[in-house]
DNA sequence: CCCCAGTCCTGCGGGC
DNA sequence: TGCCCGCAGGACTGGG
């Protein structure tokens, strides 16, 4: 489930390793028979091999590597998708190896165990295209109360489900959203029309303090273990949730027991007390 | 445009 | 005990 928190911990692992100095990139090694990378690995080797890398950014939730010649390497790890640096937890699920000269850590790997991820290599003009500003809205650490209104406030739509809606916000996901509406004091299901401007206000503090707050702790490792960081740690975000997954359990802030419904055909989880519908 | 359901994919946990 | 079903949800697509 890596969302914001998780894919901004890989991007930092890597910028140490690749960052600041001039990394080429050598070879790419993938799988027999290749999931989730695209166009073809002959076609990724012939057009990046040799270059060097720019930069790392982040968009949304994929980590993007941009070469010097406009192209990006875009990784999205999706559900269970990694960025290692050192080894993966099997080589079973090792879907793509790239071997870099000049750069502190010799590899940079894309492990993923369910293969729902995807690592492209795209042009600058693919690049435009795929994260237009109707593609994808702006990054959820630097979106203001403002930009939230004037993207969901005529919606109807729960604003739970609208948290999830990368064109709105780019970075929340499932489990984020019950967390930071709980920070928020805002029901899940509450229309986005509904919303007040006190309201706007507080779930864009609340979007800022819960992503940090979980960035700060390398993200949510959960108990299936899946998710590491860079070096293959686990997070550690997850001693610190308040409501997702935590059904039926007492509320950290006033004792009511968590609830779980479903929205949109997934889980969400909140606190009737702390969170009453206005 | 808006919204929902289905798809991809694997590991696991609950239930019988 | 062992097996099987269904759930986990990120991004995308197609249909109403």
């Amino acid at each position: 489930m890596p969302e914001l928190p998780e894919v901004e911990t890989m991007r930092r692992g890597v910028l140490p390793a690749v960052g600041g100095r001039i990394v080429t990139i050598e070879k790419f090694r993938c799988r027999h028979r290749p999931i989730g990378i695209t166009p073809t690995i002959r076609s990724i080797r012939r057009r990046a091999v040799g270059r060097t890398v720019a930069a790392v950014e982040r968009i949304g939730k994929r980590v993007v590597l941009r070469l010097d010649d406009g192209q990006a390497l875009v990784f999205e790890p999706r559900m269970t998708g990694l960025i290692l640096l050192d080894d993966a937890p099997d080589r079973g699920h090792l879907r793509l190896r790239v071997t870099l000269a000049g750069a502190r850590a010799d590899r940079l790997l894309f492990w993923d165990r369910r293969g729902l991820g995807r690592v492209m290599l795209l042009t600058a003009g693919q690049m435009a295209e795929r994260f237009a500003p109707h593609r994808i809205g702006p990054d959820a650490l630097a979106v203001t109360a403002a930009q939230l209104a004037a993207r969901l406030a005529a919606s109807r739509r729960a604003i739970k489900v609208a948290l999830l809606d990368q064109r709105a916000v780019a970075g929340i996901g499932n489990l984020y959203a019950s967390e930071i509406l709980h920070r928020a004091r805002i029901h899940p299901a509450a229309p986005c029309s509904d919303l007040t401007g006190d309201q706007w206000r507080a779930l864009q503090r609340a979007i800022r303090t819960v992503l940090r707050a979980a960035i700060r702790y390398e993200g949510s490792t959960l108990s299936d273990g899946t998710y590491r960081n860079a070096l293959n740690a686990a997070g550690g975000y997850q001693n610190q949730h308040r409501v997702y997954d935590r059904a039926r359990l007492p509320c950290p802030d006033c004792g009511t027991r968590i609830q779980r419904i479903v929205q949109g055909q997934r889980s969400t989880f909140f606190c009737p007390g702390c969170q009453g519908r206005r």
